[in-house]
DNA sequence: ACAATTACCTGTATGC
DNA sequence: TGCATACAGGTAATTG
């Protein structure tokens, strides 16, 4: 479910209330969710550990910890990350929970399982498999018009779907793509490699707005996506195309009726006559 | 190497 | 109410 404002606002609000602070217990319920490692060396391995600093890559949440330990999560689907006093009852589905000296709880809500919590070292985080495979992020300074353009020119993929893949560049999801192309105003079903230098430049820069003004409205929550307190962002008031089919088109003088397709059996949303293929 | 398909899970909504 | 089906913001594995 959360794509890179909402992993980005769950790391904000984490970094405020839980950085600094040692884990006093760890638990996993689910031994599904765990990557190279199980319960019992989850528990002996974070117990202990203070929390220096949280991290982001694309969707995917670093937290380092004393001793070179690493705390990998990605939420994938349905995944929610949050604190809670030790004194509340843990919530449904929750599929791991870290105890802090403070009295706080961050707990790992994850109903369809797809998430995942890996455990590695800080001075090898090449070797973790959360992270193989993952580009550079949407929103690094790295990711700039030269890149970009190294990256679409080699794939005639068609551009929502090359947006998707994480090994291109990381931190887009199923949401902002289709927010990102209809701003940019281009068809989604684009090879990548058929866009104009301008078309570049313009996918760029609205990618950088979308992604930057959706952490300042503390991300989309369609339905499951949750801060790092529990609450609900407010960026799905802004979307202008994501399950908007059958409504008219945004734009100032467009009469056009968003319509939804499919990519790889996932809805892409668009406007037929503010992106044309042609 | 790239692209397309399937599989992994479970909760919710929809249609009959 | 019960049951079948479709769908969901993600990625990995498999196949061509």
């Amino acid at each position: 479910m959360p794509e890179l404002p909402e992993v980005e606002t769950i790391r904000q609000d984490l970094t405020r209330t839980i950085v600094g602070h040692t884990i006093t217990a760890a638990e996993a319920y689910d031994d599904m969710i765990l990557v190279n490692t199980n319960p019992d060396d989850f528990a002996q391995r974070l117990t202990g550990r203070i929390i220096n600093d949280i991290a982001r890559r694309g969707k995917v949440l670093l937290f380092r910890l004393s001793e070179d330990i690493c705390l990998l999560v990605h939420l994938r689907m349905t995944g929610r990350l949050y604190t809670i006093s030790d004194q509340e009852a843990l919530p449904e589905h929750t599929r791991a929970a870290l105890s802090l000296d403070d009295g706080q709880r961050l707990v790992f809500v994850n109903p369809r399982r797809l998430g995942r919590l890996e455990i590695g070292s800080s001075t090898d985080l090449g070797s973790c498999r959360l992270l193989t495979n993952l580009g550079i992020d949407a929103l690094s300074p790295e990711m700039d018009g030269r890149a970009l353009e190294e990256l679409l020119q080699s794939h005639q993929i068609a551009i929502k779907q090359f947006l998707l893949n994480q090994k291109h560049l990381a931190g887009i999801g199923n949401i902002y793509a289709s927010e990102i192309l209809f701003r940019s105003r281009i068809h989604p079903d684009r090879p990548a490699n058929s866009l104009m230098a301008a078309e570049q430049r313009k996918l760029l820069r609205t990618m950088r707005r979308v992604l930057k003004e959706a952490i300042d409205y503390r991300g989309t929550t369609v339905s499951d996506y949750r801060d790092g307190e529990g609450k609900r962002g407010s960026y799905q008031s802004q979307l202008q195309v994501y399950g908007r089919e059958g409504e008219s088109c945004c734009r100032a003088g467009c009469t056009g009726t968003i319509v939804r397709v499919k990519h790889a059996g996932r809805s892409t949303y668009l406007c037929p006559e503010c992106q044309r293929l042609s």
